[in-house]
DNA sequence: GACCAAATTTTGAATGTCCAAAATTAAAGC
DNA sequence: GCTTTAATTTTGGACATTCAAAATTTGGTC
């Protein structure tokens, strides 16, 4: 029996809860699960109690529910057809980087390991999809490095954006806007809690400030001098 | 509500339902459906009241089914998308024309407008698809022109191959293997009966015979001199 | 240790899709 | 006109997925 479409969003969601790190020990909360699928409470937990059934994963009542190691593979392959599929409709079919997650998520369902084996050779193996987040393996690995983020960095040094961890639309056309998009250099200035905002200079030298939520979504890593001019 | 991939697939087996030209007075048996559909025969009367409950069926008990006006336009929409994505998958992916029908029979149900209008324009607005058959358009217009098949062309003319009505990945290996896709310039030289036979002169002249069967899948049109040399 | 609020589970029910087997109808032959 | 047969519909039930609302459990708080 293949996974459903259903089956393999709610694996998706519980692998993408939050941190899910190294130690097998966290527990997604029920209702964060519901939360993220758009379903009542009651439903992810007679869907999980299913999925336990299957092997899929491992469900501790009123604490909340966590992937086994097969959960964990097919929840990674999804994920790889997700973004090898949101990177091939920027690179090839030329849409906008924040017009792709929709249609992924349809798609990552839909489309057989030849299709996927073949886009994923006609793009060069890629190791990352079109907002910086990482491509799992065919073996369902994925590469993961710790990153600071623009709230997180040290001040006043250039850095490069790697990764932008928001879906949302209007959000991205922002990042985009402003030219904070991965690849992207560009040095943190100066951070005010009170504020709650980041001064940023960005690409020429352009400043400009954003609040620390939409900070925390921006990825970086040190800029390393031999990397970009 | 927007149909389900099982709606979707309902209509289209009802539009392709064997002829099912000009006149609207055919009705598909609902043997014949259920079996295109590979469903039980109760299961097909219980889907198709269903469906004449949204309109988009006239249904008669013990007669058959008929798609209504608006089913029709969403058959033919659906069908649009399946012929787009083939065409798309040989032309862009470079997949065989023999293994893009499975495919496509899953993704005609999950591309957006948008995706498919994509498509579309960057194919250049095509007629038809790698088998030949025709792309209906956006308002779900299908131009049909009549055609003959290698058993009812005119003997010893050069005809051109235009359509290959059998999506089986065998058989149409087995066309591409004898140089009968569609533009290829062949001739029949004799039909009969007895044998249940068809010799053709194909390209470079090669002589070959198939089957009456065989035969009746493979269409052409006059080669008009003009075009090819 | 009783009590409250929040999170979670349970219950009862709906929808869409499907099947197998029994019942019915239509068509054809005599 | 009856009978046989093939096609079709009905019946009863399954399974996956969902919800709303009621019941329960848990983790604090006084
Ligand atoms: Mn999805
Ligand atoms: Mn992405
Ligand atoms: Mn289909
Ligand atoms: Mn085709």
């Amino acid at each position: 029996m293949l996974p459903s479409s259903t089956v393999e969003n709610y694996l998706k969601a519980i692998y993408l809860g939050e941190g899910y790190l190294a130690e097998g020990q966290r527990l997604m909360p029920m209702g964060q699960l519901a939360a993220a699928l758009g379903v009542a409470p009651g439903t992810a937990t007679t869907m999980v109690k299913a999925l336990a059934e299957s092997g899929l994963v491992e469900y501790e009542p009123y604490n909340g529910v966590r992937l086994s190691a097969a959960g964990e593979k097919l929840a990674a392959l999804v994920l790889r057809r997700h973004r090898l599929i949101e990177l091939f409709l920027v690179r090839v079919m030329g849409l906008g980087w924040d017009e792709v997650h929709d249609e992924a998520e349809q798609l990552e369902h839909h489309v057989s390991d030849r299709l996927i084996e073949r886009i994923d050779e006609m793009l060069g193996r890629p190791e990352v999809d079109p907002h910086g987040d990482p491509i799992p393996g065919a073996d369902g690995r994925v590469a993961r490095h710790e990153s600071d983020t623009l709230l997180t960095c040290p001040l006043g040094e250039r850095v490069t954006v790697t990764r932008v961890t928001d879906q949302e639309a209007p959000f991205l056309r922002f990042i985009e806007q402003h030219h904070l998009m991965p690849g992207e250099s560009i040095e943190v200035e100066a951070r005010d809690e009170v504020s709650d905002s980041v001064r940023l200079k960005g690409r020429g030298n352009q400043r400009m400030t954003i609040g620390m939520r939409a900070a925390s979504k921006v990825r970086v890593s040190a800029s390393d001098a031999s990397s970009r001019g």
